[in-house]
DNA sequence: GTCTATATTGTGATAGAC
DNA sequence: GTCTATCACAATATAGAC
């Protein structure tokens, strides 16, 4: 499959990712996984012992990129809604880069609940500076009074379900038009961004 | 499993139903299915000739919840403002019933996306209708001018998404803690809809 | 490191007794 | 209608040759 030598390693979990991330734990043989990366299932336990160490490797990387480093946008010192901008902007971004993630993590999620708690400390991510920001732009009279936890939930939702539920927004909305659904995507920053700022604005 | 005696095809459907939503298909096998009902596979295959009709009989009665017929309520006569709302409280208050159906829904569309295509002509819903009565009410002035079709998907995004990310929004918001995760479901009709009529208004 | 061959268990599905 | 027994096959995983 890989004309440049790689390591074999990297090249199966290459492979795992593709095909993991597209089928989920459950819809993945590893002989499914084998085929992809163009070897034996056997190399591939020699590698990762078993199949459960080798979703483990591609369930975290994706976990990263679902949860992403950008709240530190956030504790910048910009104004307060070009912040809300960049934050929406970049995520938006970030998913258009790995469209399928958001229903592999939510799906994989479900399956083993546990490892959310896992992975809070593995990010450096507090809700709670969060909360303290969104509380201080109301003191200032910024903008309007609204409970955080769901200002940043509205706003998750808002970036993330289009990607989980594209073939729901294709077919249905769109009429099953994937040019349709690709402008909709890109006209989407513009949109969400305005839609939020409009919400919470004084 | 049931001590009163209903129709044992009712029986093993109800089981399929619990076992598919909370597992998926793949994740599900016909022996899980039937330890569920209290039968044997046999007699699973009797009645619903394969896995994939079973399932099948599952999905389509799921995906009905999923994209509920609430679209009516917008083609009344009510205020504009109060269809809004009665729109989300009545589908935060479906989804509350289901709450595993979201999830469902976008995973195993993701896996089959072909039939959405089938599943359009049988629910009567059409977005024109909604894109219609969208762009009436910014000539009439009511609402500022938004794109359609990002408001509706932004209404559907706030709806949908705090079901399907429930994990993580209790672990990783809400420090998992279930009881507080109830509560800020609970609050959400109130919070959604001031959200969105905030956004919207001029 | 990489392969083939194989062990073992689980899966969807059917045959046939009652 | 409902069961037990069984089939054919796919799954994960390991042993052992090279």
């Amino acid at each position: 499959m890989e004309l440049v030598h790689k390591d074999t390693e990297k090249i199966i979990l290459e492979a795992a990712r593709k095909v993991f991330i597209q089928n989920g734990y459950e819809g993945t043989s590893t002989q499914h996984i084998a085929d992809e990366a163009g070897i034996n299932k056997a190399l591939l336990h020699y590698y990762f012992r078993n199949k459960d160490r080798l979703f483990e490797a591609v369930f975290m990387e994706a976990f990263t990129k679902m949860i992403p480093n950008l709240f530190v946008i956030l504790q910048t010192e910009m104004d307060f809604f070009e912040k809300i901008e960049l934050f929406v902007d970049s995520y938006i971004s970030a998913l258009q880069q790995f469209p399928q993630i958001p229903l592999f993590i939510l799906h994989e999620l479900k399956r083993n609940p546990d490892r959310v708690v896992e992975m809070i400390s593995s990010t450096g991510i507090n809700p709670a500076l969060f909360i303290a920001l969104i509380e201080k732009e109301i003191r200032n009279g910024t903008i309007r009074e609204i409970d955080p936890l769901h200002f940043l939930v509205n706003m998750l939702a808002m970036c993330i379900f289009p990607f989980a539920a594209k073939p729901m927004i294709q077919g249905f909305i769109l009429k099953n038009d994937a040019q349709e659904y690709d402008r909709f995507i890109k006209a989407r920053k513009k949109e969400v961004t305005s839609f939020i700022i409009n919400a919470i604005k004084k």
